[in-house]
RNA sequence: GGAGGGAUAGCGAAGUGGUCAAACGCGGCAGACUGUAAAUCUGUUCCUUCGGGUUCCAUAGUUCAAAUCUAUGUCCCUCCA
C-alpha cells in the first residue's frame, strides 16, 4: 500500500480521533481538509501553491475526467499524478455524487447510471465496474465506490431500496480492483435513518474495505439531521480505518463532525465561494463585494497568516473581484483553503489538549457572533 | 445654406394613443452556493410616511386617455454645399 493510515489517538470526551497518513516518505496529520479538483486541478491554484497553503490529499473526479480528456489519455500520461504535476495523495470520487447532481431517478437501475453527457449530449451509462476501472486507469490513491447519493428527503422505502443497490454496487467495485497500490472506499449511505445507516455500515465493514465514507450528507438537510447521519455511521465502522465524510465543508460542521468521528473531509466551497467573492474569515464569511469595503484598506482577516492576508488589502480584493480579474478568484482561494487546513490544524491542536468542546464554542462565538448559527 | 434622423430611468436600448412606472442588457445594491454542468444562479434598482406621488428634452395644444399625435423652441447626429 503506497498511502497507509495510522489512528493515534481518540479524544477522550468526543469521538475525534488523531492520524497520520503517510505517503511517498511524507506524513500528513489527520484530521484533514481535502481541497477540490474535480478536472485535475483544484481551480484557479497551481500545485505549488496546493502545498503552499498546506494541502495533502486533494480530489479529482471520475466522471468529469472519464468524458474529458478520457482515463486513456491520463492512463498514457502516467496518471493523475504525473498529469496534473501534483506528488501528494489524490483521492478520486466516483461518480456517485453526479447521480445526485445530473442524473433523473428514471436514469437508475441495478446496472448502473445512464448519463447524458453534460459537453455533447451523448448518452453513457456509468456502472460500478466502469468507475473502478476508469479510478485505476487515473492512478488515484484512494478510489470511492460507486453509490447512489440520495437526496434528502426520500422515504424509508426508497432508501432501503436504495441501500441495497449501493452494496451491491460496492461488492461488484470491490471485484474489480486489481492493483494493491490504490485504498477502496465503501460509502455509507440510508439518509437519516439510523436502522439503515446501520446496515449500510456492517454491510461494508464485513466486505472489508481500506477506509469507509459518509455519503448522502450536504444533499439538503438541516444541520441537526446531518450530523445525525454522520452519528448513526461512524459509530459502526473500524477504529483503525480512515473515515472520510464526502462534501461538508462549511467550517462549523468540520467541528462537529471530527467530534463524531471523521477524519478527512472534501468540500468545494473555498474554491467556489472564493470565485463568488466570499472569504471565511474567524469572525464569519465576508463578501467581499460589499459596498463597505470599497475603501477598507486592512487585510480580510487580520489573524490570518496566508499569501492574501499578508498582502492585499479588502478594497483591492473587491476592486479584482468587481473587475473580474481571475486573480482575485485565486487570492481568495488560496485564501479559504489556507483558512480552512488552519482551521483543521486548531481542531487537532485541541484534541491532542483535550479541549476541543472548549474550541467550538470558541470558534462559534468568534464566527457567528450573536447570530449563533 | 440645403436634406434627413434623433432626444426614454445611472448608461445603452425597446416601446410609437389606453393592457406603461415603462421590455431587455449593462452598471449599482444584496442574497444563495456543501463528494463542482457553478469565475454561476437568484432577488432588487424613480420617490414614498406603502395610502400614494412624480416621470419618457422644454413649453403650449389635441383627446375621455399622450412616452406615443400637433405646434414652437432647445440640443445632438448624418449627408449635400
Amino acid at each position: 500500500m503506497k498511502l497507509q493510515f495510522r489512528l493515534k489517538e481518540t479524544d477522550t470526551k468526543s469521538m475525534a480521533r488523531l492520524g497520520e497518513i503517510t505517503y511517498n516518505g511524507k506524513v500528513y496529520e489527520t484530521p484533514m481538509f481535502m481541497p477540490v479538483g474535480t478536472n485535475a486541478t483544484v481551480k484557479t491554484l497551481s500545485p505549488e501553491e496546493l502545498v503552499e497553503v498546506g494541502s495533502g490529499i486533494i480530489l479529482a473526479n471520475t466522471y468529469h475526467l472519464w468524458l474529458q480528456p478520457g482515463e486513456d489519455i491520463v492512463a498514457k500520461a502516467g496518471g493523475l499524478h504525473s498529469f496534473m504535476n501534483y506528488d501528494g495523495p489524490i483521492l478520486t470520487d466516483s461518480g456517485g455524487y453526479q447521480v445526485f447532481s445530473l442524473a433523473k431517478p428514471k436514469d437508475i437501475n441495478e446496472e448502473g447510471v445512464k448519463f447524458k453527457n453534460h459537453l455533447n449530449g451523448d448518452n453513457l451509462l456509468l456502472t460500478p465496474e466502469k468507475s473502478i476501472q476508469i479510478q485505476q486507469k487515473l492512478g488515484s490513491d484512494i478510489m470511492m465506490s460507486f453509490d447512489e447519493c440520495v437526496k434528502w428527503p426520500s422515504t424509508h422505502e426508497y432508501l432501503e431500496e436504495s441501500v441495497k443497490r449501493t452494496l451491491r454496487w460496492a461488492k461488484r467495485g470491490k471485484d474489480q480492483k486489481m492493483a494493491n497500490d490504490q485504498l477502496l472506499f465503501g460509502i455509507v449511505q440510508g439518509g437519516e435513518y439510523p436502522d439503515l445507516r446501520k446496515y449500510c455500515a456492517e454491510e461494508l465493514v464485513k466486505m472489508d474495505f481500506d477506509g469507509y465514507s459518509v455519503g448522502g450528507t450536504s444533499v439538503g438537510e438541516d444541520k441537526p439531521t446531518m450530523y445525525k447521519m454522520v452519528e448513526y455511521s461512524t459509530k459502526y465502522l473500524p477504529e483503525d480505518k480512515l473515515r472520510y465524510l464526502m462534501g461538508v465543508g462549511d467550517p462549523i460542521d468540520l467541528i462537529e463532525n471530527v467530534m463524531r468521528g471523521i477524519d478527512i473531509f472534501d468540500c468545494v466551497s473555498p474554491t467556489r465561494l472564493a470565485r463568488h467573492g466570499h472569504a471565511y474569515t474567524w469572525h464569519g464569511k465576508i463578501n467581499i463585494k460589499n459596498h463597505q469595503y470599497k475603501e477598507d484598506f486592512t487585510p480580510i482577516d487580520a489573524e490570518c497568516d496566508c499569501y492574501l492576508c499578508k498582502h492585499y488589502t479588502k478594497a483591492y480584493i473587491r476592486h479584482l473581484i468587481n473587475a473580474k480579474e481571475t486573480f482575485g478568484a485565486r487570492l481568495l482561494s488560496i485564501h479559504n483553503i489556507y483558512f480552512l487546513h488552519t482551521l483543521m490544524g486548531k481542531i487537532r491542536e485541541n484534541i491532542k489538549n483535550h479541549t476541543l468542546e472548549e474550541f467550538k464554542e470558541e470558534f462559534k462565538q468568534n464566527y457567528y457572533g450573536e447570530k449563533n448559527e
